[in-house]
DNA sequence: TGAAATGTTGGGGCG
DNA sequence: ACGCCCCAACATTTC
């Protein structure tokens, strides 16, 4: 009978160190056979088959592989379905638990109880822990128990449950002597997934103290270097949300606002799963959107006729990341401006973005269109004229990514401000008293 | 984590 | 000197 083995599987948390899944892994009393699938459910969804996310993972799992290896392991990497990938594992390899990080979408919520089922039937244990978020959907509620709903009450809950908790850490590094040995094994190449490699330009998974504490001062002005850059990272693990908010709670509490953001929408997609298809605000369902597919089709092509829109959009698709001031600035203008169904803008940035994740893409849209969590009103609609003046005073961010900005060959603006600002305010007032 | 419309105020030019 | 008007500048309200 040889030894039994503890999987520990990655999924967006590919990283060796303060991993709180691995590090719970390699204490089990078991040798840690490191794991990634490939899922093919999620990757068949991908139409771009240059998908720079794949890319991004692709590396990461290399850089993974190779430090991996000088404790004399290697990571195993499959392709498939989880449920086939993990019944094929049963007959490979002896295993007597299966530890993971939890994952909060829908989907991967899903798969997960499907996994335990499986494993749990052949009397593996599966365990997840927390390693994504700071607190988790039920560990900031009201004092009756009910979530949150408004962000700044959520904030004042979440700081005060860090100040009593604190926030943890797991030196996985330093039991990396529990590691299952084995000779390095090879990664499928990304053409035996079905994908080309794309070159992924990302900053490091570090960070900097110099940004980190002007961030409050230079966080709104995108032709700067003034954001952490983080987000893909935070995205797929590659760095530890608890050395990030370390770093933020004592450097910029605006940087640590953000972060709570970010748990905020985590929460509220667990406990609103509607919004994943339909508003959080219901009423807002009832809104006639104009959803005009040619106005739609400039809008992703960055061909609005107004700079800032137009600069953000194509620093998208250029670059697979926006600039988050931008973000909101573009999502009004598609939502307001022109009146098209903030799904579509989501599902936009959803195939693009490469920090795109679920909770926050789907929390961004709703509050630009207004019908969110703690949403901006309907009637605050964002001047793209003004908001160029305020934050990008020197037009130093659209012409780097308009070159032919003021030259006769750029459009002239797909729309009127003032008509359309009208036009919104009317429209969304007429659909919430149509619903109320 | 807006912007525009409307209201108020107060300094200075001018008769 | 005084009142009147103009209009920035700021404040408040409205969408």
């Amino acid at each position: 009978m040889p030894s039994l083995l503890t999987v520990h599987w990655f999924r967006r948390d590919l990283r060796l160190h303060d991993n709180a899944a691995l590090y719970h892994a390699l204490n089990s009393g078991m040798p840690v056979l490191p794991l990634f699938i490939f899922d093919a459910c999620i990757l068949e969804d991908l139409q771009n088959k240059e998908d720079q996310r794949v890319s991004f993972i692709y590396e990461t799992l290399a850089v993974l592989q190779t430090h991996l290896g000088e404790p004399g392991s290697s990571l195993l990497v499959m392709h498939g379905e989880p449920l086939q990938c993990f019944r094929q594992l049963l007959g490979q390899y002896a295993i007597g638990a299966v530890y993971a990080n939890g994952d909060y979408e829908p989907y991967a919520t899903a798969r997960d109880t499907a996994i335990g089922n499986l494993l749990r039937a052949s009397g593996i244990e599966f365990h997840t822990f927390k390693d994504h978020v700071i607190f988790e959907k039920d560990e900031v509620v009201k004092d009756n128990g009910e979530p949150y709903t408004i962000f700044t009450p959520y904030s004042r809950k979440w700081k005060q449950r860090l100040t009593a908790s604190g926030l943890g850490n797991y030196p996985s590094e330093k039991f990396f002597h529990n590691l299952h040995r084995s000779p390095a094994l090879s990664l499928p190449s990304l053409g035996d997934i079905g994908f080309t490699h794309t070159p992924v330009r990302v900053t490091p998974p570090t960070t900097n103290d110099a940004i980190m504490t002007n961030y409050h001062s230079t966080r709104d002005f995108p032709a700067l270097e003034g954001t952490t850059r983080l987000s893909v990272h935070l995205r797929f693990g590659t760095v530890s949300i608890r050395d990030i908010a370390a770093r933020a709670l004592e450097l910029n509490e605006v940087l640590l606002n953000e972060l709570i953001w970010r748990d905020f929408y985590q929460a509220v997609l667990w406990h609103f799963p509607h919004v994943v298809s339909q508003s959080f605000k219901k009423e807002y369902d009832n809104i006639a959107w104009r959803n005009d597919p040619a106005e739609f089709d400039r809008w992703c092509a960055g061909e609005t006729g107004y700079p800032i829109v137009d600069a953000g959009m194509r620093q998208l698709s250029q670059t697979g990341y926006m600039h988050n001031r931008v973000r909101m600035i573009v999502a009004s203008f598609l939502c307001k401006h022109l009146l098209i169904d903030w799904r579509w803008g989501e599902a936009w940035f959803a195939r693009l973005l490469l920090d795109f994740d679920l909770a926050a893409n789907n929390g961004g849209w709703q509050w630009a269109a207004g019908c969110g969590c703690d949403a901006a009103p309907y009637f605050r609609i964002f001047n793209p004229a003004l908001q160029t003046a305020r934050y990008d005073p020197n037009m130093a961010y659209v012409r780097r990514w308009i070159p032919e900005f003021e030259s006769p060959g750029y459009p002239r603006p797909i729309v009127d401000h003032a008509m359309a600002r009208q036009r919104c305010i009317a429209t969304f007032k007429k659909a919430l008293i149509k619903g109320g």
